[in-house]
RNA sequence: GGUCCCGUGGUGUAGCGGUUAACAUGCCUGCCUGUCACGCAGGAGAUCGCGGGUUCGAUUCCCGUCGGGACCGCCA
């Protein structure tokens, strides 16, 4: 085995002449007999490598034992390609490699795919074989993405003098939040670690410590059921400042979403953000995590109908309900009564009893099975109010604020896919304040935080806390990106007395607060500074800025559905001596009835 | 926990109550000195995911199960 002087795809004009000593994989062979063509690839692209009969009959010889995806060395001249030879498809294409010396590395077996872009494999043999779906170059090229948005993000924030700094992986199992990933351990019997949720008590310590400006690439865990938007471990980029404040905060994580969009897809995102309060997210969108590339915005029509003749959406009303819908514009004629009507079990696994519909004619004629009930002026109402022309088809939901929201919300998104609106080279970041800080949760039958149980309170509801929860605002914020939760952050409580109030708000007792977060609740004692953070999903940034839709995309080795890895097995059963090291017994599943 | 979709040579698909289970690609062999989606000729390769049921007969219909995927719940 030489020395590789070159690689594949720097084997360009300039070195016309030179002898080069290549190594790589063998991406195709092309046999002709008395010279064999083979397409030479590694991580930076692929050359054409000659084997000639006449020049060289023994290099030709081992050519012809070579096969897809061999380990080859190469050694020979570069030369220009005859003019009616050019590929003008290929970087290298203008020269080509003649093959002197030939030596096999490594053989390779018959692959379960071929290694290219654009080949459809289904997603369970890429992932038993993920070591080879790695050789796709639109796999490298995402990795190498994901690389240079995490180098980025590190260079920034250490030019703003955050310090990287490493927080435990096996830590303690609190109760709010997630489901955790137990670790039993061995040295106490019957105590577990749990894998982290989030850096989130760290990250506060430091603070207290006086680090003031922290980062960390920090891998969380969380034991809940997957999405496509979902790992049960994924990487957050974790940040938290003191002495900063919110706006300094925001201000620099857009900077550093400019700079990334900017750098890696060249292209200018304006900055400061939209901003949204939760309350107008949700009513205009149906979505805490909007996706503003299009319009369809959901419009209250429940103060024009409340008397209408249409019982349905006057008793809604009546009943505390709303009355929301949204006008799909232009498409009247691409859906059929059967469509439409069909689109009622869509909404209804958002807990819509229905979704009602009127196409729009001209003159503001409404067309449908509810139109009757809707006399001339009404409709006209109706019309400007949703900005309606002919051809367009109206949906209403009459529900619960709740209900309305999250069915018009998805049928939104569900029809900005069908028709084609999402604009992929547009990035809308936006913030989304003013969360609600608490809400109640009927199962649990107390309040639970809807962020964390560190977030802030914003200054003038801190006395509604104990009188009226649910109307506690947060001060905390979530950046969205396209319709996705990139992430979310919030100023800290950082005084013993407020955080008390929280834990109290949430139910727990002081003595259970105490058990849970004492070491919290002393170090807010001992000065700590005014701080807060945000959490940013380096997957899903990932996933946005590469144009995929699935998070396993991004992720080099990631988990199917049910949380399972198909390369190693994992999951698995472990030995009876290891169960016991551990003081475990497992439980049978029980047998369905 | 729930709903829905998918499972057929290595890969991706077609198919049908009775077939010699089809096509593309890959693979193997032979021929070929300018290919680059090489070409030509030939060949191998599938107990149709698994179990049960209906039926004279099931890859096809039904139920279950396993695996993959999407969604609801869940995800501070």
């Amino acid at each position: 085995m030489g020395q590789r002087t070159h690689s594949c795809g720097e084997i360009l004009e300039h070195l016309i002449g030179e002898e080069v000593c290549l190594q790589g994989w063998v991406k195709k062979r092309r046999d002709l007999g008395q010279v064999i063509f083979v397409d030479l690839r590694d991580r930076s692209g692929h050359v054409q490598v000659v084997f000639n009969g006449e020049e060289n009959p023994e290099a030709l010889s081992v050519g012809e034992k070579v096969r897809n995806e061999f380990v080859i060395e190469i050694r020979g001249k570069v030369v220009a390609r005859e003019e009616s030879n050019v590929n003008d498809k290929i970087p290298t294409g203008k020269v080509e490699v003649i093959v002197n010396h030939i030596e096999i590395l490594n053989a390779a077996k018959g692959l379960p795919f071929l290694i290219e872009d654009d080949v459809e494999i289904s997603e369970d043999v890429r992932l038993k074989y993920r070591y080879l779906d790695l050789r796709r170059p639109k796999m490298f090229e995402t990795m190498k993405l994901r690389h240079r948005a995490t180098k980025m993000i590190r260079d920034i924030l250490d030019e703003n003098e955050f310090m990287e700094i490493e927080t435990p992986m096996l830590t303690k199992s609190t109760p709010e939040g997630a489901r955790d990933y137990l670790v039993p351990s061995r040295v106490h019997p019957g105590e577990f670690y749990a894998l982290p949720q989030s850096p989130q008590l760290f990250k506060q310590m430091l603070m207290v410590s006086g680090f003031e400006r922290y980062y960390q690439i920090a891998r969380c865990f969380r034991d809940e059921d997957l999405r496509a938007d979902r790992q049960p471990e994924f990487t957050q980029v974790d940040i938290e400042a003191s002495f900063l404040g919110k706006e300094n905060l925001l201000s620099m994580m857009e900077q550093m979403m400019a700079s990334l969009v900017k750098e890696l897809k060249g292209i200018d995102v304006p900055t400061p953000f939209q901003r949204l309060t939760y309350e107008d997210a949700m009513n205009r969108f149906g979505s805490d995590k909007p996706d503003t590339r299009y319009g369809m915005e959901l419009v209250d029509i429940s103060k024009a109908v409340q008397d209408s003749d249409f019982k349905v959406f006057a008793n809604t009303v009546k009943n505390d309900g709303v009355v929301k819908g949204i006008c799909v514009k232009g498409v009247a004629d691409n859906y059929s009564r059967k469509d439409l009507d069909g689109l009622g079990s869509f909404v209804e696994v958002y807990g819509a009893k229905g979704l009602a519909w009127l196409k729009v004619e001209e003159g503001n004629t409404l067309k449908g099975p509810i139109a009757k009930f809707f006399n001339e002026t009404e409709a006209a109402t109706l019309c400007s109010a949703f900005e309606a022309n002919a051809g367009d088809v109206l949906f209403f939901i009459a529900d619960k604020k709740r209900v309305a929201w999250d069915a018009l919300g998805a049928l939104r998104i569900k029809f900005a896919k069908e028709l084609n609106l999402v604009d992929y080279n547009e990035f809308n970041f936006l913030w989304v304040t003013e969360f609600p800080l608490l809400s109640y949760d009927e199962d649990a039958e107390r309040y639970v935080a809807e962020h964390h149980p560190f977030t802030r309170p914003v200054k003038e509801d801190e006395e509604l806390l104990e009188s009226a929860p649910e109307k506690v605002r947060a001060e905390a914020y979530d950046l969205v990106l396209n319709g996705y939760e990139l992430g979310g952050g919030s100023q800290r409580i950082y005084e013993r007395p407020l955080q008390e109030k929280m834990f109290s708000a949430l139910g727990f007792t002081l003595e259970e607060a105490k058990s849970q977060f004492g070491f919290l609740l002393d170090a807010f004692e001992y000065g700590t500074p005014p701080h807060g953070g945000i959490a940013l999903g380096l997957d899903r940034l990932v996933m946005i800025l590469a144009g995929r839709s699935n998070l396993r995309e991004t992720i080099a080795f990631p988990k199917t559905a049910s949380a399972s890895c198909l390369l190693t097995n994992a999951p698995s059963g472990v030995s009876d001596a290891q169960l016991k090291e551990l003081h475990l017994n497992v439980v049978p599943k029980q047998e369905k009835e």
